[in-house]
DNA sequence: GTTTGCTGCGCAAACGTTTCCCATATGCTG
DNA sequence: CAGCATATGGGAAACGTTTGCGCAGCAAAC
């Protein structure tokens, strides 16, 4: 009476076994049916899947990964979840693991890069079958150590050598210009740059494609106006005073991401400055909250859901064998999403209000 | 030469075999010494634990959970990560989780009944150990025929029956009644109200304990200045227009959650008004964007790492026998938090900018 | 010196699959 | 019609753990 079995009133949850009963048939077909299999019968492998469907059976996914040393689990290693930059990514990760058939693992490693290989041991543990590192600032030695791991690994903008990894691509330049171009059609002809922490690699390629893009609409620029900032509120705000403060000020100011960008929003705020009317502002990332601020952030878009399709892409080429015609190539584009953060030109040069 | 093994130049990971063969013991003691079972000689203990040590082995997750049909799996259930509510949520779950050695499993329902059943299946199937269901809209009929399941489950604010179901209270009046004496203390006495959807029970929660706190305060509500929102940037500006198209507005509004309090804000902004200056307005959630807004939001904030603990707990507490002395509670607070969107009444009452 | 009781270790049976290998049935060729 | 190649299903061995059960070994009691 003690052991379980007994109760058959809660049915259990039936197996593999139950199932080959019920079509009877051998356990061995009805694995063969569920993976589908080519040369099991279809009148048989009708039967099994009428069975299946009977008794509800779902396989034992324990089971299945520790026999196949196939776990269907996919690792995502982001910054920092409460940055708006990657809910949206996480998203698009999801949805694309679960059409292909894979679960995923969550890792947030708070730019500590210790806690990053806390995180990879974690999900080793667990057994996935391969692992995004998006964090966009990833170091040298931690990337070696990376590499002794014999698991599909995919990064961004980085290119780590070794059969096993693979690298998405960002053509930062495409929406850059684009960004470059509107203002310049606007009638911006000083036009300022706060980038990112340039020992960031994604930083640094904003900030070139940028200067590419200012030389090809035949812009000169500025010395003064391109400023290293922190990809943090603070630190737009702390250089849009610092470009206020300097005696002649761009007309319009195109950031390295968005939360620059909104810091340079408050800056001129505080300032009396009005955005669009006295400075035009151009962020980078588009991330949701763009839409929310005041006035909404026109903002070069990276689509979060074509990063994280790619990255799940890329898992999946290395983990079940494609097709030889197959080449795959990772890249994703940016574009310019226009809202209300950018006008034409201020006709006289704004006067801080007197304080 | 095909097979593996062969390959002695890369180590194979070691499983519990090769440390019993190191420390010279069965792997039933191995077994029992990771697990802590006391019968085991100490001795023995640390010859297994430093055999354990030098090959660097940890356990096969999927063994395990396969025969002890433990998987260490938390599945987290939200409604869309891209709403700013949630990362923070997901950080403070994942951390607890982690803490309590288990591993977390997430899915996003997107407000679709349809979709959170899928979502629960796939954690089913998956072999979670519990799950933690924190979308704040969840209906009665989904409710029963998540009853059926024999998995721990976690809610906020529901409380369904059954032995396996814990809920979290979240105590709504604390915060709120904050928020109403800061206003009262300001000088406010025209307060108005933007629900969420009344079919939600936590927008009925929040607005009920709005009321008791107007009254507690001794202000009089004015019914017009009561209105149901839709937890969304738009319903925030529609319901503050037509704050504005009344012919009498309150001097300050308070709202249900934080991206209706945006909406008001981009509401204002457009009327050409002046936050705090002519309207007061105050929040509720206190997301992580909260601080970006312009002025910075004042804000009730119910902690998501708090509710992200308490739902771990709960779950823990099912799965994991606990000492009869322990009796569970699990409440989390909600506090004001003061930034810059709430000051003094206006001192006369805002006219429109003609447009 | 024999019995009893207890402690703590090892043996081996699960757990629910996949997959190798072999047996059988079937079709085809000469 | 015999013989062989080929398709297809079943038996059973893995995969790496946990855990029930029995059995040594030892101390205490008679």
């Amino acid at each position: 009476m003690s052991r379980a079995k007994r109760n058959t009133n809660r049915p259990a949850r039936p197996d593999i076994h139950a199932v080959a009963r019920l079509a009877r048939v051998s356990i061995a077909t009805v694995s063969r049916t569920i993976n589908h299999v080519a040369t099991v019968d279809p009148r048989l492998a009708q039967r099994v899947w009428k069975a299946i469907d009977t008794l509800g059976y779902s396989p034992n996914t324990q089971a299945r990964a520790l026999v196949s040393g196939r776990s269907h689990l996919l690792g995502l290693i982001i910054s920092e979840i409460t940055n708006p930059f990657f809910p949206e990514l996480i998203q698009g990760f999801e949805d694309a693991a679960v059409e292909n058939g894979y679960e995923i693992l969550i890792s947030s490693t708070n730019y500590d890069p210790q806690r990053m290989e806390l995180c990879i041991q974690r999900m080793l543990e667990r057994k996935v079958d391969g692992v995004a590192v998006m964090t966009f600032g990833i170091e040298g030695p931690l990337l070696e150590r990376l590499a002794q791991r014999d698991i599909p690994l995919v990064f961004v903008d980085v290119a780590p050598k070794g059969p096993l990894f693979s690298t998405i691509e960002v053509d930062y330049y495409h929406g850059i210009r684009e960004a470059v171009q509107h203002l310049a059609v606007l009638g911006h002809r000083r036009i300022g740059f706060i980038s990112g922490p340039l020992h960031l690699h994604s930083a640094r390629e904003r900030q070139s494609a940028f200067l590419r893009a200012m030389g090809e609409a035949g812009l000169k620029l500025t010395p003064a106006w391109l400023l290293e900032g922190t990809h943090t509120l603070e630190g737009g705000i702390a250089m849009m005073q610092r470009l206020l403060d300097s005696g002649e000020a761009p007309t319009a100011i195109m950031t390295s991401n968005d939360m620059t960008a909104i810091g340079v929003l408050h800056s001129l705020h505080k300032a009396g400055a009005r955005v669009p009317d006295d400075f035009s502002v151009i962020g980078f990332d588009d991330v949701t909250i763009a839409q929310f601020t005041l006035p909404p952030l026109t903002s070069v878009q990276m689509s979060r859901l074509e990063l994280a399709r790619c990255a799940v892409l890329a898992l999946r080429d290395r983990l079940e064998p494609q097709p030889v015609s197959y080449v795959p190539r990772y890249k994703v584009q940016t574009r310019l999403t226009v809202r209300q953060s950018a006008g034409l030109p201020a006709t006289r040069p704004f006067r801080r209000a007197n304080g």
